[in-house]
DNA sequence: TGTACATCAGTGAACGCGCGTTCACTGATGTAC
DNA sequence: TGTACATCAGTGAACGCGCGTTCACTGATGTAC
């Protein structure tokens, strides 16, 4: 059954990716080992033979889900362009591909330190990224900001149960992002 | 070992008040029923002699803490200072009384419809609170944009594994707030 | 007001289940000669 | 280049554990007369 290092690299890869889409869609502590490994069309059992604990598929999964994240919106034309993506109704109801910052936000809190420091790697990137809109004086001010702002808007869009509340959220708050 | 109906309404209550500390403080899929019932001083067999589920729990335990969190907004004698309180270190440090909709923010979104619904009212009084700053036209989209970069702010506060970062972003955002 | 019975809050053991992790095993790949 | 052996990716069963939920039981409270 061995397979090759190349083909064991790819297999690592899958699982990290599927991981990264589970733990978005339905939460870290929600989601079990055999979800990401059987949507990597594997077995639980073989789990250990890529990582050592779960934590460090965590670490990997969101790391991986934030350079994805942070890739598209740096690719976006403008950072108008990134904003009206990143509060739009698609990203809204697709979070296993979106933002893990707001898919998974309050259960990072609680993550262990490897987690956390990319989180924090990420969101530096994010405000960094917002930043490039204003120079000067309090350009910073205003990305960390920006930054929380997207955050906690595209959270609440999904966590309210008025779609028209949700709607609103992403309509005002990009308006007041891009024109404020 | 029957209790009073009064008795039996008040060990209701502090099932409540544990559950929503312990919910906010541990994250609401990771805290078993047993550590709410031990917390309010029962074995954990009871329970079901007061909820139906887990989720009604739930549904309650997040429905309290908002009150709770809305009402010492509301107390503030200013919005700068309900601001202020909301972006403080001790908030940061002490989720387990404080704003339920940043301390377990993305699992409310794969919440039950009962607690959806507790959290879409508990957003709209705080985007009300916040309207009352600035009156007339665009008023409503500021305070949007103001509940959603409050409930970001903590969150990423509290997700970040820099102190120096943490401590900037709530001052750097209270800052952006009260003063923009 | 006093007594007899029904109610039910709370206990503690038990239920089936899925979790993270471990393990013996398989057989194709990698390595040494 | 060909052969013999070691490695190890992946399987599937098993581990102990804690979960949400159920249940038989206890005994003080509530109700009916």
């Amino acid at each position: 059954m061995r397979k090759s290092r190349e083909e064991a690299a790819e297999t690592r890869k899958r699982i990290v990716k599927a991981a990264a889409r589970e733990f978005r869609a339905k939460g870290v502590v929600a989601t079990g080992l055999a979800d990401p490994m059987k949507a990597a069309g594997l077995t639980h059992g073989g789990f250990y033979k890529h990582f050592e604990s779960k934590d460090q598929l965590v670490a990997e999964a969101f790391a991986d889900a934030v350079q994805e994240m942070l890739g598209r919106m740096e690719a976006a034309p403008t950072i108008a362009a990134a904003v009206a993506g990143y509060l739009s109704a698609q990203h809204r109801d697709h979070p296993a591909s979106g933002c893990p910052l707001s898919a998974i936000g309050s259960e990072l809190a609680r993550a262990d330190a490897k987690t956390r420091d990319a989180a924090t790697a990420g969101f530096e990137r994010l405000v960094d990224l917002l930043a490039a809109k204003s120079r000067g004086k309090g350009a910073r001010r205003r990305a960390l900001v920006a930054a929380s702002t997207l955050i906690g808007a595209l959270t609440m869009a999904r966590v309210v149960s008025d779609p028209t509340l949700s709607a609103e959220i992403l309509s005002e708050v990009e308006k007041g992002l891009t024109e404020g």
